[in-house]
DNA sequence: ATGGGTGCAAATAATTTGCAGGTAA
DNA sequence: TTACCTGCAAATTATTTGCACCCAT
């Protein structure tokens, strides 16, 4: 319930001693980026341990969460909670801050830009009195490819 | 992995004849609907059921499950998925859409309106021929009690 | 050499499902 | 009466943990 021990990469300007300095370098984790790397839809950890079992990569299940995770408090990938809560990744194309547009059917995703909702943001916790304020945006919707195949309720 | 056969009360405005016209009155039904107007937080099934057992209510879990699921269908709950993968209820207070200023620590909400992102959803998909949109727009925080407590690091 | 990385197997934990019996309408 | 509701027990499923062994540094 407040479990939050995430790696905010808005406050952690600073190093975190307590964790190691760098990432070491195994055929693993190299898959695992490669993987990433070869598609920009989100995937869940399950997805891209059966990929990379499909590839002939040799890695194991609990390997594919270490890394995620390693990856995810690093910042270097998008995290995103499905409605079958399930935890989905994804390769960050972006440095700035970015939303989703999601197709419900298919999965498929449009990265956009969202004009106000920063700063909206920020203006609504302050006033609130709450600090360091995060937050998440995902738009859901149905693409014109799916929509055309099951669109004739 | 695409499994998304929520009852999108945007779209539901037509009744679904699959489903039972309306829903019988049990004293479960009561008792559950009794501890969501107690108070406004976002709370899982397992503390509803939890807090219904406290309070001497002979209530089951599966039907803690089943009720939370046909009143999120029927749009009187607002349905969050938090970060260690726990569906969480709330009732709805209000009738319109509405989003959430939520603590990362004490998990303290503040229901809160925005202006534009509507809009600007509907504008978005649209444009990238999505179809009938809907989203999700959370803002987390520490509040002013919590970062008090553990904010001089 | 050595401390982090790996991965099998077993443990967790939330949610779902099968099904026999109860009850609102 | 009868379809829907209830809830125990068992099944599912994503993720975590224990731990012995391996390898990048």
């Amino acid at each position: 319930m407040s479990k939050h021990p995430k790696t905010d990469p808005t406050t952690a300007m600073t190093e975190d001693a307590s964790r190691p300095t760098q990432q070491r370098q195994t055929k693993q984790r190299r898959a695992i980026e490669e993987v990433l790397r070869s598609s920009s839809a989100f995937r869940s950890a399950q997805e891209i341990f059966t990929e990379l079992r499909t590839n002939g990569a040799g890695v194991g299940l609990t390997t594919v969460y270490n890394q995620l995770r390693s990856l995810a408090e690093a910042g270097a990938v998008d995290v995103l909670h499905s409605e079958d809560r399930e935890v989905l990744y994804r390769k960050c194309s972006q440095a700035s801050h970015h939303h989703h547009l999601v197709c419900r059917s298919c999965g498929k995703t449009v990265e956009v830009d969202v004009p106000d909702v920063e700063q909206w943001a920020v203006r609504t916790a302050t006033a609130e009195g709450f600090t360091d304020p995060s937050h998440t945006l995902e738009i859901l919707g149905t693409c014109r490819g799916c929509s055309a195949k099951s669109g004739a309720s």
